[in-house]
Parts: structure tokens; C-alpha cells; sequence
DNA sequence: TCTGAGACATACTCATAGGTATGGTGACAC
DNA sequence: GTGTCACCATACCTATGAGTATGTCTCAGA
């Protein structure tokens, strides 16, 4: 988008790898197409990067700062009681809509080849479900319940990204807010 | 697994390729790749197929005979109202745990990055959801509703095999069950 | 104006991919 | 025994990938 057209950076070549990785999954960021993308050639890359690997890394540190941290920091800070946070959850992840979730799922892709990628999903994912189980707690009581509800929920958030069948009766929000209600159901009212 | 070691055929190759595209991703099904994990040459690929595209277009008609379309069978042949045979499809789809719910996560991956493919997937999704959703709405009547059962539905049997966190508090078929009977709420109970 | 370092380009190496053309081999038909 | 055909091996082509070694340009600072 915005290109000083000067020289590039190191977060240049994440940023265009991590477009790449969205669209095309991890076997296609390539430094060869990095570099034809970026109309420059792979010297350019070496001065940057160690290797292959690091660009790698350096991409999953940024996926990783910009992720359920940021959500859960939003949800926290504007607070209220455990409904509403669950609620504004919702609200904040049904909103991100494109490219945060497509990498989302290039990630899941890519930890299901590589061991390494997978136990850092499993670690993101523990606490992800451990925040909304953890909410749940507070208005269920039941550990059992409130676990599967986060479960529940956070599946619904998966599913809707990967399901690629239209919607037919109603609109994609409405659509989610009435599994959101049938997930809220008998949960005390909101003040 | 059983080899007659005589001569390979067109099937073992697809079943070969099914496997490295579960356990890999489909850049990894590789021509050069699965002749040397099957101890032959090129050659012997390029006797039983035209090009790559043809091993490929070959494994989609494999899928597609051994997806859903068992399922809905084996629900129809049971039969029962459409609250028993939710829950029977329920049942099957728990149980069908491994391969085949990776195969499927795999070839939704292939998905994001090829039109085709995301075209017969689409597909696919919407024959899931629409009998899924008909059997909600002989439940329901609404057919809103029924449509947003039948995405949480779907969604949870995605998200558990997709989500990578442990379970703590239950185990996995306790848990899916707690979660079914919460998307199952208010419907009239089983004969 | 000289120097040095940042930011590349050029030109290789080696490995692997898809694809083709052609040669070999074993079993079965006659 | 000879043919033939299914099944595969060998050898080769081109393209593309990661990685390396080294040359080149630009510009700030002394």
C-alpha cells in the first residue's frame, strides 16, 4: 500500500510473507517469490534475514503480538460483568472479518505440518478457551459446563470462518447472534 | 498397510497421495515425493496417469464417494424423527475421529489457495447444512433458526477438531455431548 | 574528496520438482 | 518360442527453490 519506494525493511518482508502465507499457505512464501513480489532480488533478503527460518519466526512474533492479546486487552479493559465481557467478545471477534481470520487459519494449516508451529496454536488456543471458560465459570458455577460452552463458542467463531456454504434465511450477524443467544441461553440478563 | 507387492495400481497411488495430503498439505503431494515412498520411479506414476492434475482430480472423486454422502446414508437407513437422527448423526461424526476429519481439514486448506477446489467445497457444505438444517426445521418450524442450529452444529464438529487446546475438566465425548445437548435445548425429547 | 557501511544486484552451486522419450522385463497368449 | 502388452526404469530436459560469495551503488560523515 504505502511504499516509501526508498529501500525496505525487515517488517516490509514480514508484512508481504504474511499476505503470502494468508493467501497461499506457508509452502508458498518463497524467497524467490518474496523477492520477484518485491521487485527486488534475494540479496536483498539475505541482508535482512539469517535464513529462511528466520523470517519465519520473525513472522509467528508478529502474529503473536497482534492476536488474542489484543482482544482480550479490549474486552478487559471496557469490563463489566461476565455476560457483557462474554458479549463484547463476541461482538469484537464477529466484527474481524478478512484477513486476521484467513491468517488464522493458514496458521492452523501450517501447525498441522510442522510440530513446532503446532504446540505454539496449542499454547494460544489453552488460553484462549481458558479466558472464555473462565467467564463462563462465573455464571455457571459448573466447570464441566462452562468449559463446554467455551468450547461451543469459540468452535462457532472456527466454524463460521472454514464453512463455506452460504446463508440463505438471514444475514451472516443475525445468523451468529441467534446461535450466540442459543449459546446464552438461560444465562442471567445483562444489567 | 497390505501390499500385494506385486504391481502397484491406480488406487494405491491415490491412496498414497490421500495420505500425504492428510499428513502434509497438498503442496507436499509430490510426484517425485510418493514414488520414492512407494519404492518406484516416475515412471510408473506417468503409467497410471496423465499429468499431476489427473492423480489430483482422482483423489477430490475418492473423497467425494467417502464424505458425507456415508453419512446421511447411514442416518436415512436408520431413520427415526428427525430428533434421533440428529443425534445419530451427532454419533457418527464424534466417532469418526482421525484421518478422515483431518483429510477434510486438509482439503479445505487446498481450498484457500485453489478456486476449483474451493467451488466443490462449497458445495459440499451446503448439501451438510441444508440436510442439517431440514431435519432442525421439522424440530423448530422457524427456518432461521433452524439454519443457525445447523451452522453451530456443523461449527462444533469443525472447531473440535480444528481447536487444538486440551480438555481439563471432561473428556472429549463428554464434553462434545454437553455442548450437543445445549444446541439440542428445548426440543422434544426422543421417542 | 575519501571512506565505510547500508542495501542491494549478479552470478554462481546444489537439490528437487514436473514432464518426456525411450529402453527393459516378466508373464501370459498363441 | 515368439510376440505383445502391462508395468516400470533410465536418462534427460527445464524450471524453481535455498543458500553463498562477491561485486556495485549510494550517501553520510570526517
Amino acid at each position: 500500500m504505502d511504499k516509501p519506494v526508498k529501500t525496505l525493511t525487515r517488517e516490509n518482508w514480514i508484512d508481504f510473507a504474511l499476505q503470502r502465507l494468508t493467501d497461499e499457505g506457508i509452502d508458498k512464501v518463497t524467497i524467490t517469490g518474496l523477492a520477484r513480489e518485491l521487485s527486488v532480488t534475494k540479496g536483498s533478503f539475505y541482508w535482512h534475514f539469517k535464513d529462511r527460518d528466520d523470517l519465519l519466526q520473525a513472522m509467528l512474533v508478529r502474529w503473536e503480538e497482534s492476536g488474542s492479546k489484543f482482544v482480550f486487552g479490549e474486552v478487559e479493559r471496557v469490563g463489566g460483568d461476565a455476560v457483557r465481557r462474554l458479549k463484547h467478545l463476541s461482538d469484537i471477534v464477529i466484527r474481524r472479518y478478512g484477513d486476521q481470520l484467513n491468517l488464522e487459519l493458514a496458521l492452523r494449516d501450517w501447525g498441522r505440518k510442522d510440530l513446532k508451529i503446532a504446540n505454539i496454536l496449542r499454547q494460544e488456543d489453552e488460553k484462549r478457551i481458558d479466558y472464555i471458560s473462565g467467564l463462563f465459570v462465573e455464571i455457571y458455577g459448573d466447570v464441566k459446563v462452562a468449559e463446554a460452552k467455551a468450547w461451543l463458542l469459540f468452535s462457532l467463531f472456527v466454524g463460521e470462518i472454514i464453512i463455506a456454504a452460504p446463508m440463505k434465511e438471514q444475514s451472516r450477524e443475525n445468523m451468529l447472534w441467534t446461535c450466540l443467544n442459543s449459546v446464552f441461553e438461560d444465562m442471567p440478563e445483562e444489567t
